[in-house]
DNA sequence: AATTAGCACTTTGTACTTTAGAGTGCTAAC
DNA sequence: GTTAGCACTCTAAAGTACAAAGTGCTAATT
């Protein structure tokens, strides 16, 4: 593909992705000061076509990206310096906000990117089963009342509460202290298994009734920790795409499916940033839409994955820009710690 | 208003609610086998239109109801008991399921109330300044992570974690619990203000920079305490109502509003359960939806306010219905405790 | 050989017209 | 008090006409 064509291809794209609406030659000619003609523009346009990278909605009408399109643009045309000086400032304004739990510092990273590109935005944390456990903590609040916190190596902090019908001695927490951490420190966050929790209650001197509730919330919040969390769902309704209230429902419901969005994100290869394009997604369901995603981290320890969903007449550029700009500022306000 | 009319526009509503579509006077006479001929329908029918029970779309339409309509239908027509065996089951189950924290029971009865209703609905915990504080307390995790506890009468429990540059002594810690619990146990739960952080900051012998973050901490905490808890946004789309994109984002912008939404739940009377029908809204956006809250609570103790927002073409008899039961339900699964 | 002007041709979207059907209101009969 | 019957009204869907936008191709131009 010479020059030209792909300065054409570019417009074309930069185009629809402003407007949502087909391309003509004559608009490509008169906003991207080509030094062409219409004509020669459409003879290029055709060919581009013929090639396979753009479409047309009918035989009279404007050009329209294809995929393949759109996968040429991600490879070759992408501006990855797409963000302003003020979008910069925004994101570190809001990634310096004094937070201590890992899980909110990828929620506002989530929401941020949400605000600066207005498409919806998704993050899972890191797997549990890959997180080391490095405290289990037994806490007695009042006299009925045990909470149990769980710290992990990549800094992830869990609590739950039990409420007991009777009084918990100062004792019985030390004991709960000594004995779990005896067996879980250094493990990886997963579910407490049978035999182990029949080695728990067997060294246990006292009531069965403590100890249960205990196995069963820990494994409640394993169970939660790779959960799911959505920003920005309903700024999609803004999109011409989602005129038809057919295709608005369809999105809503793919958001709804927690484990398909799981399945997305966690395809992520260990690229630094994913792009994938309507039917590039594995998911039948995603075939209309395209999905970026990346993954933070700091030095080989995965933090989690962030994700948008939008529609293929995505904003590239600026989605990977700020994404870029988003994980390495990340990874340096962990740094620093 | 005599019995017939009584009985003529409960169909309509009636089957209203259930189609959406103009409801005809040969319609009523079919499915709700009245006893009188389409005509002596028609002229009641035109009689509730006088009296303003009634509207119609256009001249020759048939009748929908109007506000006045479905506020004499929730004042004098419902049944208080359109609820199934099994959907009662359905919500004992789920409220079954082991919860120690207050939120937690609120979000699944708010969860639940959306599953059973296809509405969309809307919580809020407790007020945090009615809320008295019970203890604060102060765990160290590891050597450099604080994490601050508060616990409240109402059996809302917060945590935050702060993360230190230097190491903190088990000494320090009880010096905290000491100092904390002396001046905060039996307070409301609200912001920590100026000569409150002076008198701590006063009364402490070492640095400043331990106690700072710790307040900036709990008063973020507090703030957040007053959160709103949102779910099945997505099924009103489902609605005919919605088939305007126009009105589905309208909505959606109302449900984004915050501020708004606390105070529809807070404008909640003391009555059981307050329904606000279209104009009864305070608020201008919600002038083409119907409100449903109610608080629960147990004994003179506010636990917070779950409410439905919905058309006004809502089914209220089975949106009380499943309301009261709730409650009923909440109420006896605290008592047990 | 590459570019462009010019024009026939295609498709869409909008506006206007027509028509069948649903439903009411009213009159007169029961 | 109730009802049959019918003229009248309005809507929603289908059909028709037409201007506007845009392409593809041919022939002329650089």
């Amino acid at each position: 593909m010479d020059d030209r064509k792909k300065k054409i291809l570019q417009a074309v794209i930069d185009e629809y992705v402003g407007s949502a609406e087909p391309v003509s030659s004559s608009a490509l000619v008169e906003k991207y000061n080509l030094n062409y003609s219409s004509a020669t523009v459409r003879n290029e346009l055709a060919e581009l076509e013929k090639s396979g990278y753009l479409d047309k909605t009918h035989t009279s009408s404007g050009r329209i990206p294809s995929e393949k399109g759109y996968r040429f643009y991600v490879d070759e045309l992408i501006k990855d310096d797409d963000i302003s000086i003020e979008e910069m400032k925004y994101i570190q304004t809001k990634l310096d906000a004094k937070v201590n739990e890992i899980e909110d510092l990828a929620k506002i990273a989530t929401t941020t990117l949400s605000e600066i590109t207005h498409y919806t935005t998704v993050a899972i944390g890191p797997k549990p089963e890959k997180q080391i456990i490095e405290e289990i903590k037994f806490v007695l609040l009042g006299s009925r009342m045990l909470m149990v916190v769980i710290v992990t190596d990549s800094g992830l902090v869990k609590e739950t509460i039990i409420k007991y019908d009777e009084d918990i001695t100062q004792n019985q927490v030390e004991t709960l202290n000594n004995l779990f951490n005896a067996k879980l420190k250094g493990k990886p966050l997963s579910k407490i298994d049978k035999p182990m929790e029949e080695y728990i209650l067997s060294e246990i001197t006292y009531s069965v009734d403590v100890i249960k509730p205990i196995i069963e919330q820990i494994n409640r919040i394993v169970e939660e920790a790779g959960t799911i969390y959505l920003e920005g769902a309903n700024k999609s309704f803004d999109l011409p795409e989602f005129k038809s209230l057919e295709i608005a429902k369809n999105f809503v419901n793919v958001l709804d499916e927690k484990e398909l969005m799981l399945d997305i994100l966690d395809s992520g290869m260990a690229k630094d940033i994913n792009v994938y394009i309507g039917d590039e997604n594995d998911k039948e369901e995603l075939k209309d839409f395209s999905v970026v995603t990346f993954k933070h981290s700091v030095g080989d320890k995965d933090l989690g994955t962030i994700g948008i969903i939008g529609p293929k007449r995505m904003n590239y550029s600026k989605v990977i820009s700020v994404m870029k700009y988003i994980s390495k500022k990340i990874n340096e306000s962990k740094k620093g710690e």
